[in-house]
RNA sequence: GGUCGGAUGGCCGAGUGGCUAGGCAGUGGUCUGCAAAACCAUCUACACCGGUUCGAAUCCGGUUCCGACCUCCA
C-alpha cells in the first residue's frame, strides 16, 4: 500500500497516515445544521471528504464514514435563553421543528446527489441520539468535569485543564482566553466564561426539548458529534473532518468531552478544509453574496452570469487544495467549465485513438506522478495538472503527432477512469447526441449541406449552419467532413 | 485587542533554495470557401524593504494589506 500523508491539525504537520486497524479506516465529518438551503460552504467539506472517502477505498481500505445531520436546534448564542435556528424557522413558517429539519435534510441530500457526493456509511441524526448524549453527560459529571446550575449542565473547562490540555487542537492557552474574555454583564450561570454547555434547560418558549435527569432541555452545541462518533466509530477512531471554522470551539470542545468521558481524545487525525470566498469576500447573508447551491445550479442569483453545472462546482473545488481558501467568481467558474469540458473531450478522444504497434512517447510515469500528488495531503490540483498534461498527449495522438500502443492506451484509460471518475467523482457534462432519430435527421442535413458546399452555394450552406446554431446545434467542419454537437 | 494563516502573471490556482505547474483569457499557427469549433505553440509572476546564500518568489527580520477564529457558522 502506498504512503498517504495527511495534514493533521493536531500536530500542525503532514503525517504518514497509519490507521488504528491496518485494513480499515473510521472517519467522522461534521455535517450540516438543517435549518436552511444548502450553500457553497456545505459543498466544500462534503466534496473534500467525499474525495478522501473515495480515495481511501481505492487504496484498499474498508472505510466507515459517518457524517451527521444536526437537527437539534442549538441556541443562537450563549447569552440567549430563547430561540434556536431550527425552532425560529419553525415558528416563522408555522411548522413543527422536525418538518423544517426534514425539509432541509431532503434538500441537502438532493444537492449532494447532484454533486455526486457518495452517501456516507452512516448519517446519524442528533435528535436520534439524545439518550447517548445524556449518557455521555452523566459520565462527564461522574468524572468530575461537569456541573449543574439551574437545570443546565456545563463543562468545567478550568478544572479539566488542570489534568488535561484544553486548547491542544486550536493552540490556544486557557490563560489567554480567560484574560481576553469580555465581561458579558454576568448573565450566565457558568462558573467561567470558557465553560460550555453540555445540556441546556429549555425555556418555556423553546420548542425543541427532551426530558433528561435534569429536567426538560436540549443537548449542548458540541455534544452530538462526540456521542455519535463514539457510538459508531469507538472511543478512538482515525479521522475527524470538518471546516476550519469548527476548530474552535467545536472540535476543541469535542476533544475535551471525549477525554472527560472516556479518557481518550477521539480522533487520531484532525483534518480541516479551508473556507470559500465570493469575489474576495466572505460569503454571508449581510454581504448580499450568499448563494445557495441550487442558485448555482440554475443560475438564478443576481451575482451569477449563468447556471453552473454541479460538476463545474466540484471540478472547481478540486482545482484548489482543500486547505487553501478558494475564491468563487463568474470568471473563475467559466474557466473551470471550459477546462472540465476539455478534460472530458480528451477522454472521449482517447476511445477513438487507434493503437499503433509501439508508443513513441513515454506515458509510464503518469500513474506514479498522480499517486504521489494525491498521497501528498490530497493535492488534487497537482493531479489535475498531470491529467491535463495527459490531455495534450491524447490530443497530439489524435493529430497523428504521437503514437500509443494498445497497452499504453489501456494504461491511460485506467488512469483517467481511476482519477476522474472514481476518486474525483467527476461526470461528463458533454451533451450526448445519442438519439437515433436526431442522428439520422442530422446526417441527412449534413449530407445535404455538403452537396451545397460542393456546388459552392455558400449562402444556403451558411444559412443552415446559422439556423442550427440558433437552436443550439453546432456544426463542425473538419477536413474529414462535417460533424455536429449540441452546444455546451 | 488576542491567536493563527495568507499576499504568485489579465483571472483562478499549485509549488519550490538553482531546472516549464495546470486551467481560462491573450497572441501566433494548423485546419476551413468563410467562420466557428477543435488542436498545436507561446508571452506576462512570485506585495514592499532589508538580511542570509555562489544563488531566493522559496529561508530570516521588518513594513503594508487581506482573511479566519476568539460569538451560531462549512
Amino acid at each position: 500500500m502506498q504512503t498517504l500523508k495527511i495534514y493533521n491539525t493536531l500536530s500542525g504537520n503532514k503525517e504518514v497516515f497509519e490507521p488504528i486497524n491496518p485494513d480499515s479506516v473510521s472517519m467522522y465529518v461534521c455535517g450540516p445544521t438543517v435549518y436552511g438551503e444548502g450553500h457553497l460552504g456545505h459543498a466544500r467539506p462534503a466534496i473534500t471528504f467525499d474525495t478522501l472517502f473515495r480515495y481511501l477505498k481505492i487504496l484498499g481500505y474498508k472505510v466507515r464514514y459517518v457524517r451527521n445531520i444536526t437537527d437539534v436546534g442549538h441556541l443562537l448564542n450563549d447569552a440567549d435563553d430563547g430561540g434556536d435556528k431550527i425552532g425560529e424557522k419553525a415558528k416563522a413558517l408555522q411548522l413543527e421543528p422536525m418538518e423544517v429539519a426534514h425539509y432541509y435534510t431532503k434538500k441537502y441530500h438532493e444537492s449532494m446527489y447532484k454533486l455526486n457526493v457518495e452517501n456516507p456509511s452512516i448519517e446519524p441524526l442528533a435528535s436520534g441520539h439524545i439518550i447517548e448524549q445524556i449518557e455521555m453527560i452523566k459520565k462527564i459529571i461522574d468524572n468530575g468535569f461537569g456541573y449543574e446550575v439551574n437545570g443546565s449542565i456545563y463543562f468545567d473547562v478550568v478544572k479539566y485543564n488542570e489534568s488535561n490540555e484544553y486548547g491542544m487542537l486550536s493552540r490556544r492557552k486557557i490563560e489567554d482566553m480567560l484574560e481576553n474574555t469580555r465581561e458579558l454583564d454576568g448573565q450566565s450561570d457558568k462558573k467561567n466564561q470558557v465553560d460550555f454547555a453540555l445540556w441546556k434547560k429549555a425555556s418555556p418558549e423553546h420548542i425543541m426539548r427532551w426530558p433528561s435527569p435534569w429536567g426538560d432541555g436540549f443537548p449542548g452545541w458540541h455534544l452530538e458529534c462526540s456521542a455519535m462518533s463514539c457510538k459508531y466509530l469507538g472511543e478512538e477512531f482515525d479521522i475527524h473532518g470538518g471546516g476550519m471554522d469548527l476548530v474552535f470551539p467545536h472540535h476543541e470542545a469535542e476533544i475535551a468531552q471525549c477525554c472527560a468521558a472516556n479518557n481518550n481524545k477521539g480522533a487520531k487525525y484532525w483534518m480541516h478544509n479551508n473556507m470559500i470566498t465570493i469575489g474576495g469576500q466572505k460569503m454571508g447573508k449581510s454581504l448580499g453574496n450568499f448563494i445557495t447551491l441550487n442558485e448555482f445550479f440554475n443560475g438564478s442569483h443576481e451575482k451569477l452570469d449563468q447556471a453552473y453545472h454541479p460538476m463545474v462546482i466540484r471540478f472547481f473545488l478540486l482545482q484548489a487544495h482543500y486547505r487553501s481558501t478558494i475564491d468563487f467568481s463568474n470568471d473563475a467558474l467559466q474557466a473551470a467549465e471550459k477546462g472540465l469540458i476539455r478534460l472530458f473531450n480528451a477522454i472521449k478522444t482517447l476511445n477513438e485513438i487507434s493503437p499503433k504497434e509501439n508508443s513513441n512517447i513515454d506515458v509510464s510515469s503518469f500513474p506514479n506522478k498522480c499517486d504521489d500528488a494525491m498521497n501528498d495531503d490530497l493535492n488534487t490540483p497537482i493531479v489535475l495538472s498531470h491529467l491535463f498534461d495527459l490531455v495534450k498527449v491524447i490530443n497530439s495522438c489524435k493529430e497523428g503527432k504521437h503514437d500509443l500502443s494498445a497497452n499504453d492506451i489501456d494504461l491511460l484509460k485506467n488512469l483517467l477512469n481511476k482519477y476522474v471518475t472514481e476518486i474525483f467523482g467527476l461526470q461528463s457534462i458533454l451533451k450526448e447526441n445519442n438519439s437515433t432519430d436526431i442522428n439520422t435527421l442530422m446526417s441527412f442535413v449534413l449530407d445535404l449541406r455538403s452537396q451545397l458546399k460542393e456546388n459552392k452555394d455558400w449562402a444556403t450552406a451558411d444559412k443552415i449552419r446559422d439556423g442550427l446554431n440558433d437552436i443550439n446545434i453546432e456544426i463542425k467542419d473538419t477536413k474529414d467532413g462535417s460533424t455536429w454537437d449540441y452546444k455546451k
